[in-house]
DNA sequence: TTGACCGTTGACAACGCTTCCAAACTGCTT
DNA sequence: AAGCAGTTTGGAAGCGTTGTCAACGGTCAA
């Protein structure tokens, strides 16, 4: 009876039993080819090791080697769906190289301390950073922390590791979905203006009707900021207006320009069109089904941790990683232009 | 300049600067009362400290005694707003008693090894874990671990450490507001029955009618299973009787049963009142607004790691937490019968 | 027989911290 | 003048690994 499986066992443990010492324990389970040892012994070895259930103590082994295999992510928020699926995508690559993901919300005036906390106390070998809003502080504070990292779908000046997802690509792409369908007089709710994101997405929209010949109007462009309430402001100020589709920055924006729509008794798609960036399990839930172009926000998580597991291999990969937008998905909300 | 700062500092570097033994610098930094220091040295540790600019190294310190100050939470899925809800509560709670959270993903068939990764080479203090069914095998392979852990909405026979929803007080609480308002033929979307929420939900659905004097219909109530497309099959199945009111064991599943309704022609809710459980951003989104029974999914979270966190600290917790449903908040997508 | 060399293994010193124990020093009492 | 209690400090042994280095026995050429 293996009553004594109350206590881990150690590569000690696994050394006694088979007889040998712990350093030529340590190098056959570690599978070290440096140094060879004699098959016999180390079929004993192996034997010991699944007898006593023997799996490595992890916090040794990065106190040796300082490496923790383990990565932080630090997110400013937690309920945004964009960032549960960075998280998932990052979690699902480091640990499919064998790393484990500590996650770190990141209340907006605490960077500094949570970045110290990370990675000066040695708990990650790296960090993947998101971050609403491009604070020069956030860069100095990373730098500071003297860890590897990467910027999730932000870019800073200099030559940082950064994943990026192609938004200017996805707004064009929107935008000239609404055109098609006949629409001239197109809205844009817009991110937080000055943000790299709004900025973004804002010069796909312009690409879009410079490209179809039709004049910008910054009376069409408001500020929605990425939420709810924003989005339905925004519709509201929109609706004295003329416009008869509006291209929203983001999923959560568009719901609550859906809203006021709604509200004011406006009929989607016949008297607005709406269509958004990002793609997701709300996009259905709405009424009617909305339009998006989608946007592989997973994929930029995994791409990122891909990117910085590299980075600590002393690989040397690409500076920024572009993801392309996604594909154009028709759905209830968007209908030809009608008078 | 601090150009070593290069290298973090230790706490050997810390004593030598200060001309102290390392035990004394220790002692100091760590704030250990029962061996006094005098306050001109104690002044001098700390003051080294600082222009070092120490930070222990936690790795060290988790080897020597063998606590890391993280837990781990393993979750079924990512992208369900409640599990994102839930890690919310769990990291603030943890970050607030100086603990870090390990996330881990855990797909259905891997439990096993997802556990012994992060408790047996003891990556985690302790382990907090949410699962959509309560597989017999979670509670074998969490014993084998032997890890102290503590279950999030799930309770299994045993004297385990849990917190759970109060959902069949929640579940009476959305049922009643439909009766009040009149209605009498109720259907239920209920989970994956069997499962301890779904029974949990579904009697509490039975409590409300049996004191209203209603008799329960098992054609009025079908499994929906938590999902959207669960919601939207399930109420194509009511479509055909009479019920007038349905109460939705989740908003992912009110939304599909709403989008049934809006293809079907009907209207909401003069032809069918609809109410949830739970309440987050999306109930604002749906059209029209959903009425729902909040419940304190973050809070679960949060009181399952400083429960979790107490029993690390040889405290002796109650055995299980249940948290009261929250409030009933009535948006347009319920109203009085009509005949 | 000696020495070189090979494959194989053991010794041992870290990694940075905590903690028990003993040493050193102080000020007192007898 | 010696002993004693009390306070302040240093010494040292680990925690479980890894990795360098040397030792070992044996084979083989000289």
């Amino acid at each position: 009876m293996s009553k004594s499986s109350k206590q881990r066992a150690t590569l000690n443990d696994v050394a006694r039993l088979a007889g040998v010492d712990v350093s030529t324990a340590s190098r056959v389970l570690r599978g070290d080819t440096a140094q060879r040892v004699g098959k016999e012994t180390k079929d004993r070895i192996h034997k010991s090791a699944k007898e006593l259930e023997y799996l490595p103590n992890s916090v040794a082994r990065a106190l040796r080697t300082s490496k923790t295999y383990t990565l932080g992510i630090v997110v400013p928020q937690l309920d945004n769906p964009v960032f549960s699926a960075v998280i998932r995508g990052a979690e699902r690559a480091a640990v499919a190289k064998g790393y484990s993901l500590l996650i770190s919300h990141r209340e907006p005036g605490e960077t500094a301390t949570t970045i110290a906390n990370l990675s000066k106390r040695s708990r990650v070998d790296g960090l993947l950073v998101a971050s609403l809003d491009e604070d020069e502080v956030l860069r100095t504070d990373l730098e500071a922390a003297n860890v590897p990292y990467v910027l999730l779908n932000r870019q800073l000046p200099g030559a940082y590791y950064a994943v990026v997802l192609k938004s200017r690509e996805a707004a064009k792409r929107a935008t000239d979905y609404l055109i098609s369908l006949g629409h001239r007089r197109i809205a844009h709710l817009s991110g937080r203006l000055g943000g790299f994101n709004a900025n973004e997405r804002l010069k796909g929209y312009c690409d879009a009707l410079r490209e179809a010949g039709i004049d910008y109007d910054s009376s069409l462009v408001e500020e929605a900021g990425y939420t709810f309430e924003g989005g339905k402001s925004a519709m509201l100020d929109l609706l004295g207006g003329d416009a008869t589709a509006v291209m929203a920055a983001t999923m959560v924006s568009a719901a609550g320009a859906m809203v006021a729509l709604h509200e004011a008794g406006r009929q989607i798609p016949e008297d607005m069109s709406i269509i958004a960036l990002h793609d997701g399990a709300i996009a259905e839930m709405l009424y009617p089904a909305l339009s998006t172009v989608g946007m592989p926000t997973e994929e930029m998580g995994s791409v990122a941790a891909a990117i910085l597991i590299q980075l600590l291999a002393g690989e040397q990969p690409e500076a920024v990683a572009a993801l392309p937008a996604g594909p154009l998905i028709v759905r209830a909300s968007t209908g030809p232009m009608t008078i």
